[in-house]
DNA sequence: AATTTTGATGCATAAAAACGCGTAAAAATG
DNA sequence: CATTTTTACGCGTTTTTATGCATCAAAATT
């Protein structure tokens, strides 16, 4: 018998043809079952088997008679900001009842402020800063809101600018309301964050800003970071997911820190 | 007996359709089963059951023949950069060659741009100067570009920053190439642009880079725009969807374009 | 009211997907 | 090194899906 050397030669690993499938998608925006099966000399079957695990995957969208790229724009953040979503739509609303009209705002790019964004009412009126991506662009959906983008380099985890022009650019800022995120909070320490350039950043939207007000979840009070933003008496108002007469805060109020 | 074969080589999957559909909703606010029957190249009886299935979804609202869009003001952006896609994605590629490792670049808002930054190969390392939220949130995709955004007031259609600061900014620039859409081009008026603040830009754009690509598709060649971008010789390469070697091109390579 | 356009429904068919099974190579295990 | 176990595939077979067509009902149009 005759035993098909030539066509033992040249298979390709799985792995190298969902790379081979992804960068096509990519490309072209479409794949088909057949053409794969052809290009990469497998059965459609097995075409079928790493579509079906490229889908699972979320990395593509899986259809009859092939696949598509998956639309949705961002990907890690976008997780993070559907996380807790809840809680953070619940210090959102709260926090709506701090914007006034006509007010000079700038907000950092936490997901909680993303959710702020999402669910301000159109007959709001007001300037909004901000150099995060995300917000801007939920931001453009709103018909009376003037955003200014705060540009710099990308630091794409989070995609918001850094670095030296957006300090910059907000040192020269004058606003009403600062609305922020934080990772840390606390009474002795302060505010206080895990990333030297953000921190750098918040400290100075604190000084531009007329009044600050912090959203956070309840596992961030208490919290230390490695970075010191701002200490205590500088914040005006926290907002939480949590009630305001809960004991927790009884040292922040002391300092003369609102909770809402 | 001769074998159609046009007919077989191009069936859009349901998906497509549906996109296109969609897209094509949005920005006519109006679609005609008769007329999507043909342009689709699928029998009407198909075309209803796609609106049948997309009006079960809430995304659009079927009437007697056709379909409306279902209120909602989502933003403009997103319906254009759906609409031909197939021939922006042909552009795409085609200008995906012009990039070189290392290169500083610098692209406008266009929705065409935004399928070029969807498509650039994850080895290709640069560093990509926008104006444009969607770009550069595509962008934050990619592991190795470096993205500077450049910040200003939001011009929310588009959903581009645009006015004094960025035209400041670009001016400070220096760039290898320069990728922008156009809404016209022509021999003698050369680009041509119907957005006064667009236009002013545009003009930064060019003066700050090395060489200035146009990609545009084929509907744009010939037509003139209330306000002047740049002459013609100010543009070293037109790409386009169609084929480079078409007549009418002469005219443009006389001068001195190259054509892609 | 008559006529023309659309829409809905059932049916036929081809293509694609899923499922189960067998096999052979690769990896793990004793 | 032998032998299990696992993994990756391909091949039938059965289901499901996508689509067109014919027919009849429901509109819109005249």
């Amino acid at each position: 018998m005759v035993v098909n050397i030539i066509n033992d030669v040249q298979r390709m690993l799985k792995e190298e043809r969902h790379q081979y499938i992804l960068a096509k998608i990519k490309l072209s925006r479409k794949v088909l079952s057949t053409d794969l099966s052809i290009e990469l000399k497998v059965s459609e079957d097995t075409i079928r088997r790493d579509l079906n695990e490229l889908s699972s995957k979320k990395l593509i969208k899986k259809v009859h008679g092939g696949a598509l790229p998956i639309d949705n724009l961002a990907s890690s953040y976008l997780e993070r900001s559907n996380f807790n979503l809840e809680e953070k739509n619940t210090i959102a609303k709260k926090a709506l009842s701090l914007i006034k009209d006509g007010q000079v705002i700038i907000m950092s790019g936490s997901t909680t402020n993303l959710q702020l964004a999402k669910i301000i009412p159109s007959d709001i009126n007001a300037t909004i800063y901000t150099y995060s991506l995300p917000i801007a662009l939920e931001l453009t959906k709103h018909p009376s809101i003037e955003i200014i983008f705060i540009g710099g380099k990308l630091y794409k985890p989070a995609q918001v600018t850094i670095g030296l022009d957006v300090v910059s650019s907000i040192s020269q800022l004058r606003t009403d309301l600062c609305f922020m995120g934080t990772e840390g909070i606390n009474v002795s320490s302060g505010m206080t964050e895990p990333n030297w350039e953000v921190s750098h950043i918040k400290k100075c939207m604190i000084s531009a800003s007329n009044k600050v007000i912090v959203l956070c979840t309840k596992n961030k009070i208490n919290k230390i970071k490695r970075y010191a933003v701002a200490p205590i008496h500088k914040i005006d108002t926290i907002v939480t997911n949590i009630n305001p007469t809960d004991s927790t805060f009884n040292d922040f109020k002391e300092k003369g820190v609102k909770i809402l």
